[in-house]
DNA sequence: GTCAAAGCGGACCCAGGGTCCGGATTCTAT
DNA sequence: ATAGAATCCGGACCCTGGGTCCGCTTTGAC
């Protein structure tokens, strides 16, 4: 019926240009210098399907960054524990955190030219709701913990993109040593009962 | 003495240039807008003059950074408590973090440009590094606190100016309410003894 | 007063994001 | 099968904005 399937040369092309993408943005340096010309012609396709296919530039980084993130997703919101909706609080939040810095250290490039490359702030961003959302739903279920809308903007602060770029690529902090870190500073956040001050 | 002052001329430009821009990042709504054309201009300079004097965009926001920064730096490293290096760890933690939230607050549009502006991280910039060393140094000296590299970044994490202007902007929570719960924050994580996993 | 060095400023260059339109491709109705 | 309309393709083109250049002016030392 009126379900206006895109024609086959097209879901072609969007496929090509999410490929090509990718590579490039896992093959550079810096995000910053993948140039959306760069993009179409790895894709073998002009700029102007490539601009049709997914508005601007933001809108690619998105497209591939949703892509990405889907398996991820679908773990939190239907998932077995330690990630899925059936795990206590307690555990939850760590299992999301670590999920989310995980997923950062997978996807390095990407995540930092969508968190930084779009000149408005990564906060509006859909993605970053969607965490926000869902961890302040779940601290909220941790008693004794005031203010879960900051806390959950404070953890999540320590997973940003740059940050672990910093740390990984700068600092050569391995992998399970940055994991064991982020569990321990979550750990102190929630841990005993109401912060004295 | 072959100390070579700069010309009249060039330290007025300087200053002329210091304050346009100032005024402009004020005025504006993002500083993603304010354009190194339109700076010169506002300072009644030439485009030529703004690059000498200041080499490119990102030593601009620098140049300014540092100035409004300087009264904070002092009272940090030289200044009564409880900014001051007299005071105790456990106390000066949260001091500092407060200073930098204010130090934010009161330059919402400078910082966001400095932070995100630039293509590298904002973790290469010397200023980052100066917090960071300095949180750190004081963290470690907290006794049961493992990882003060870290905790420190997750901290700073917290204050990012991108979140800040997010909240006091979009959400418009108020500055008194945001520092208190920075301040909660700080505390947990720096609350009883090692935390336990 | 003279002269070299430093400064000035706006015309100019260039990269890169985004648009446009003539021609090719695909889907549908007959 | 085929005509015709809707859609899509792609590279030439536009435009903004950071950064450079060079002939002219100002400064300050002798």
């Amino acid at each position: 019926m009126p379900e206006p399937r895109s024609r086959k040369d097209a879901a072609r092309n969007r496929e090509a240009v999410l490929a090509a993408a990718d590579a490039l943005f896992a093959r550079r340096e810096s995000p910053e210098d993948v140039t959306m010309a760069e993009v179409a012609a790895a894709a073998g396709v002009g700029k102007g399907t490539l601009f049709r296919a997914f508005g601007d530039r933001a809108g690619l980084l998105r497209a591939l960054y949703e892509a990405r993130l889907e398996p991820v997703r679908e773990a939190v919101e239907a998932g077995p524990p330690p990630l899925g909706p059936a795990t206590p609080p307690r555990e939850r939040v760590p299992a999301l955190l670590d999920a989310v810095l995980c997923f950062k250290l997978d996807n390095r490039r990407l995540a930092l030219a969508l968190e930084e490359g779009g000149g408005d702030s990564p906060y509006r961003a859909e993605h970053y709701e969607r965490w926000h959302r869902m961890l302040r739903a779940v601290l909220e279920r941790i008693p004794g913990l005031a203010d879960s809308d900051f806390t959950a903007h404070a953890l999540l602060a320590a997973t940003r993109a740059d940050l672990v770029e910093h740390l990984a690529g700068e600092e050569r902090v391995p992998r399970e040593r940055m994991r064991a870190q982020l569990a321990e500073f979550t750990a102190r956040v929630l841990a005993c009962g109401p912060a004295e001050r």
